[in-house]
DNA sequence: GAGCTTTTTTGACTTAGGTCAAGGAAAGTT
DNA sequence: AACTTTCCTTGACCTAAGTCAAAAAAGCTC
């Protein structure tokens, strides 16, 4: 599945379109292949247009002075990011990075503004894209001011069986070391956390592979 | 200013509208009030619209299982808030309380959802507002995750005399308490950073106000 | 499969900031 | 002005998680 087309009919944001206007959409993209680990733009570019996973993954991060990373979302495929200076006019709030070797597709600000204007269901799906992420932020600042690290891993062990759909074990799709950065944490702390939650009984790791023993006691760290 | 018509018109999200639009607009407004410290929404509520602040100061917050409180924003005269369940149809995200006397405009969900479909600018504006939101949330996980309390209060500070329009010193808008849960620290901590900024010449404090005495070395905190 | 690089783990140590408890200071009320 | 309530500060103490350094394990490449 790494036809424009399909992509993009399979899209939450483009999720109802009429194939015509699907059309459209797929006249204006432009495709781009990167590497593991290219950068796709940093914090203060201009948005000159936002893009859309195609295969792949890719992390939205911002960076501190001392080189810390603190990891604001990873896309997958059909998710767009990098909208924010479409539609408020500013650049960039934070850097985006090919996780993997990705297919990006890029939708060129301006016509896409213009096919937005002159359609009130795609307006209406990215305002439910934007109100979705406005949550997930919530729950991101929740879970780093209110929670303390195992409270965090016990969440996005939970939000993995959810995606997985598998209630006995998870595996997990990014490095420990780049997980610790979407938590807020470090690797070494992360690594010590594994091993106190193996150790009460709580979870069972085999390298990528996280055998969850203890729900209940697993859900109120 | 406390007609509806004039706040309405001088929002940003109503900002460039022709007068018959914000006509239709004012129609469906209904107008509460309510004394400090009123909650407005709970977090899990279904939104069945969403509200502007007409006056006065609301503070939209998480809360954890023990008490601890995170604000998420502070939003205040032609702010709106509460639009997530209108876009995304799920529950509100957080719990939503008045800071001070408030009057709110209540914007009925089925009724706007109709409005924004037939006005590309009035969807267009309400893009951009989510996208400054998402933008303030960004900056906001970045202050949490990779600055220590010291610089999350000196760019309060920096945010606050932009926002008064005054280098030399700055009002506290909030009590120190609310202030220290939006910054994601104690009442306590903030007391002793507050004191520790004093002894090393970078501020004055006299209550609620806050002189700035050494911009560069607060800026490096 | 030997020799890279990258990722993860472990140990010893430090520290920012939290907790608990008790006073003070403001601010609103009668 | 006295009273009550809310807000802010201070001191003593504790702990979660960071830092630094080094070793071990896992992935790649030729």
């Amino acid at each position: 599945m790494n036809n424009t087309r399909e992509i993009i009919a399979h899209s939450l944001l483009f999720d109802g379109l009429p194939p015509e206007q699907l059309a459209e959409i797929e006249k204006l993209v432009i495709k781009k292949h990167v590497v593991k680990g290219t950068p796709i733009f940093f914090e203060g570019d201009p948005g000159l247009g936002f893009y859309m996973v195609a295969s792949g993954k890719v992390k939205i991060f911002k960076t501190s002075f001392d080189g810390k990373e603190q990891i604001l979302h990873i896309f997958g495929p059909g998710e767009p990011f990098g909208e924010v200076p479409v539609f408020h006019g500013t650049p960039f709030p934070a850097n985006a990075e090919a996780l993997t070797s990705t297919e990006l597709l890029f939708f060129p600000r301006a016509e896409f503004v213009d096919l937005i204007i002159a359609s009130p269901s795609l307006a209406f799906n990215m305002l439910a894209v934007l109100a979705l992420r406005l949550r997930r932020f919530a729950t991101q600042i929740e879970n780093l001011s209110l929670k303390e690290v195992p409270g965090r891993l016990a969440s996005y062990l939970f939000f993995l069986m959810e995606e997985q759909n598998n209630q006995e074990w998870v595996t997990l799709d990014i490095p420990k070391g780049q997980l610790a950065n979407l938590l807020g944490a470090t690797s070494e702390t992360l690594s010590r956390i594994f091993n106190k939650m193996h150790d009460e009984g709580l979870i069972r790791v085999e390298g990528k592979t996280i055998f969850v023993l203890d729900h209940q006691r697993l859900r109120d760290r």
